[in-house]
DNA sequence: CGGGCCCTTGACGTTAGTCAAAGAGCGTGG
DNA sequence: CCACGCTCTTTGACTAACGTCAAGGGCCCG
């Protein structure tokens, strides 16, 4: 139960907090295991948890009447998610499923009324979680709207390899179905933008990616998708 | 000062919050007029304050670092935007341009700070609303992701007929251009995407769209988009 | 009347989804 | 150890959707 609670304690949502103020309601929640492929909770219901991933993978996907999944969220150790909870009466706006086998601390609904009521460093804790969630979703949008299938991957690639510089590689961290679906394409379509990323210096192999040049990569990731035309021309040439 | 405070009052974010508590925030902003094409801030921005929209129409935008431009909110009377500035340190994560004249009440990010402080009742009415900013941005994700554009704009113009049923008339509230931002295309294909609504009972004149079937159209926005051929074939013949 | 903006239309190219098939791992059981 | 079946992944051919470029019409306002 000890390195739990330092999980907890570090995780984005109570990064911030001072150790006393979470400890209560930390020791209140349970640990949940979560196989691959298990729902952890459905787009709908009634928010009645708070969720911290202690371990694995989970991710955070709407379903459309028609059956169709759009993952919205991809999330691992220290991420906090179904902050709905926090509010009387809201329910999940996205359903949650364990990609990998996961373990959660899972807090509930009650008792978090009770700490935020109680203690308003926990409150603003949970505001700066929520806009945390808003930012990433933004980036997302932004990115949807105005880059190519490939300059997403860029995207996503790079945020793997932050802070590198030149030359590196990086492993990617779930399979290539659910990183589709993150960047809002179908596998077949990741798996031909892989290939366009060649020429910039992108090699595939298995589960890793060799990045020739962080620097290119970022350059072609923010480069207007809509003179694709002249690029591709000085480059075969 | 008097119609001001109450439009501020019955705004998306205090809405729930007793009249005691919002009464001393409210009367410590100011009021800003912006008109059309104003920018009211800076993505990346220190975000120095919140703001509520009295009347008019604000546009939240996402701009890449190649110029291109993706829209990710349009906001009007009584909505909320800014919620970063709850939070010292913050930055805007999006552009925000008035789109029509508009008056905002604009609350500074320090008595902001000091109100969320001594009271616990307004800094739940932050979380609330950013979890509202939330859903609509899930919202907005899942549609992009797993639908056509026809379908994004069918889902548009429901919004726009909330609770109506059978035939009913709608007025497109912004222009097209901004419409089109708004769904995310251009608007080419917004034009073009109205057209192929028109089997479907729909039909645009001017600024106004008229709808002939309310369920027709939300069968037709829920509905898989790929089996649209099957749709198409049965349709035709 | 003229200029500017918004909107539409047409022709065309690119991008990504669909359908189908085959290759690559990987664990299981013989 | 190998054959088998499974899932994940890649590839190919085709189609649909959307963006781009260019032109033209309607409308407002000076």
């Amino acid at each position: 139960m000890k390195p739990l609670t330092e999980m907890a304690q570090s995780s984005q949502i109570f990064r911030n907090v001072p150790r006393m103020d979470v400890l209560d309601l930390i020791s209140k929640g349970s640990v949940k295991e979560a196989e691959r492929g298990a729902s952890i909770h459905l787009q709908g219901e009634r928010a009645h948890s708070l969720f911290i991933v202690l371990e694995g993978w989970v991710k955070l996907y709407r379903m459309s009447s028609c059956g169709n999944e759009a993952v919205v969220g991809v999330l691992s150790n220290g991420d906090c998610f179904g902050e709905a909870a926090a509010v009387p009466g809201e329910v999940f706006s996205t359903g949650a499923e364990a990609v990998a086998a996961s373990k959660l601390l899972q807090i509930d609904a009650q008792d978090l009324w009770h700490a935020i009521d109680s203690d308003p460093v926990l409150c603003r804790a949970f505001l700066g979680a929520t806009l945390s969630d808003n930012r990433a979703l933004v980036h997302q949008l932004g990115q949807l709207k105005s880059h190519t299938a490939a300059q997403r991957i860029a995207d996503f690639l790079l945020s793997l390899c932050k802070d590198e510089v030149g030359e590196c590689i990086v492993v990617l961290p779930y399979d290539k179905v659910l990183i589709a679906g993150w960047l809002g394409m179908k596998p077949e379509s990741l798996s031909r933008a892989f290939r366009r990323l060649e020429p910039y210096g992108v090699k595939i192999r298995k589960d890793r990616a060799l990045i020739q040049s962080v620097e290119r990569l970022l350059a072609f990731a923010d480069e207007d998708p809509s003179k694709s035309w002249s690029e591709k021309a000085w480059k075969t040439s």
